[in-house]
RNA sequence: GGCUGGGUGGCAGAGUGGUUAUGCAGCGGACUGCAACUCCGUGUACGCCGGUUCGAUUCCGACCCCAGCCUCCA
């Protein structure tokens, strides 16, 4: 009933509880948008619309607010490598970004707002903190005066004093503590920048974050995601400034973070040139086959990808669909909210998407025994709500086992062999059916014969 | 070095102080012209060592491994 999500403040599942009861704000940090989203993008991207989904069905009104980061020295380097404009280096990775997450079934956020609309929110942000001794200028530069918050590190659970200040990195030396941040930094003539009342600059990386959830969400939220690697020092100094510039107030009631991401055991980098592209995954895979794949792991447990991994998944698919397209003739009744119950139930229980998956497979098993047409009925309903909520099912069967089609091979040509071998089987010319049956094997298609004719699907 | 989170059956992956996770794969059977699909059946799995307990995979402690963060990476 009641929604319970690990808050990484605490480190436990802690009850829902949004400052306002019918309403619910949240904040995922979205990409920077350099280069095509790569299958850790895509995680958080899932992780939280199965959350927003979830949150719907229970409040009237749900605020989901997910960024663009468009400016960025990365950005910039791309651009000038490309030899591009910054502006249709970040437009290009939008457009592509949006397509690739709408492939896995994402919703789009009621708010998707972009760094470099929000240059006036971000100075009024920086102004209030230095008018409040939070922050300082330096050389040009804003920064924010960490040890001016005493409760620096608690989300993260970092001790000031144990951690190694500048261990790995050189400390400017215009900072007054090593632990300070950068909020606001100049710009040469060739770079981005924006006039400001400490001259020509650009926003730090932490910064824009805390002006856009001010700008759509307000000045306190109910939830803060994003991938585990933000907590710090990202998250921590969103707390910081956010806190400091609301005279206190708090920031985030629920901090969520999703587990990190590694390809066949190893941790994707450009490095190692391992880096898995959404986009091509989906010469491979449905969307859909990415998007159960990536719920197989709880949100919070590391996610090993893999190949293997990705075909279960897309078998798994196949499994229920085949399901879906036997009730295809079951009759049009709405849900029963008890029937999917057990899904809801697990999701609830802090997102537990392998048991809400184990339930829909529950519920795809008693769709497939379901007798009568009442009783067929209700069984598919379920199974489709239960899949909407979690992002899944949502396509017509005939069109799943179309879409992962070679292009090589058309539909048409595969159709006409299912038609001939139908037709010699009908003939009990069995020998020619196999014949048939055997070509179409070879070409990774799957036959099933019924009473009334044959149904096919590509194979994994 | 500090902080997180892990090590579960062939693989993936939940969960629980004593009773079936689930999926994929495998095996046996029913069905089928033969298959596929489907159905039925089928697996004494919980890193190592101690401790608590009537009983631990589940709690406590040590140990060994793995991943991530402490570097503008989701």
């Amino acid at each position: 009933m009641t929604i319970r999500l690990t808050n990484t403040l605490s480190g436990e599942k802690e009850a829902l509880q949004p400052a306002t009861t019918d309403r619910l704000t949240m904040y995922v940090c979205g990409p920077t948008v350099y280069n095509f989203a790569h299958i850790g993008n895509a995680r958080p991207a899932v992780v939280f619309d199965v959350l927003y989904r979830l949150l719907q069905r229970r409040y009237a009104n749900v605020l989901y607010a997910r960024n663009f980061t468009d400016v960025d020295d990365k950005i910039n380097a791309a651009a000038l490598e490309s030899g591009q404009p910054i502006a249709a280096v970040t437009e290009r990775f939008i457009a592509a970004y949006r397509a690739d997450m709408a492939a896995l079934g994402v919703l789009t956020p009621d708010f998707e707002p972009k760094v470099t609309e929000h240059i006036p929110e971000i100075i009024d942000l920086i102004a209030r903190l230095v008018s409040r001794d939070h922050a300082y200028v330096a050389e040009g530069h804003v920064l924010f005066h960490v040890p001016s918050f005493p409760t620096y590190g608690h989300l993260s659970g970092r001790d000031r004093d144990e951690m190694i200040d500048g261990a790995r990195i050189e400390v400017a030396p215009y900072k007054r503590d090593p632990a300070d941040f950068v909020l606001w930094k100049p710009s040469g003539s060739e770079l981005p920048g924006w006039d400001s009342p400490w001259g020509r600059g650009r926003p730090g990386w932490h910064v824009e974050c805390s002006a856009m959830i001010e700008r759509h969400l307000g000045t306190s939220i109910d939830i803060h995601g994003g991938g585990q690697d933000l907590v710090f020092p990202h998250h921590e100094n969103e707390i910081a400034q956010g806190t400091c510039a609301h005279d206190g107030e708090l920031y985030c009631r629920h901090w969520v973070h999703n587990g990190f991401l590694t390809v066949e055991g190893r941790k994707m980098s450009k490095s190692l040139g391992n880096v898995v592209l959404v986009r091509d995954l989906l010469d491979q895979a449905p969307g859909e086959a990415i998007r159960l794949a990536l719920l197989g792991a709880h949100y919070r447990q590391p996610l090993d990808w893999s190949g293997r991994g990705l075909t279960q998944a897309k078998r798994s698919l196949d499994r229920i669909y085949g399901v879906l397209r036997d009730l295809a003739d079951a009759p049009h009744v709405p849900a029963v909210p008890d029937e999917i119950g057990a899904v809801v139930a697990a999701l609830e229980d802090d997102l537990n998407f392998p048991r809400a998956i184990a339930e829909l497979f529950a519920l795809a098993k008693r769709a497939r025994q379901a007798t009568g047409p009442d009783a067929r009925g209700t069984a598919k309903a379920a199974l489709l709500e239960a899949g909407a909520l979690l992002g899944l099912l949502q396509h017509d069967p005939e069109h799943w086992f179309l879409e992962a089609e070679d292009v090589s091979l058309g539909s048409d040509r595969i159709q006409r062999l299912v038609d001939e071998r139908w037709a010699a089987r009908s003939a009990r010319e069995f020998a020619t059916a196999d014949r048939i049956r055997d070509e179409l094997t070879r070409l990774g298609v799957v036959v099933r014969d019924h009473d009334s004719g044959s149904t096919w699907h590509r194979s994994s």
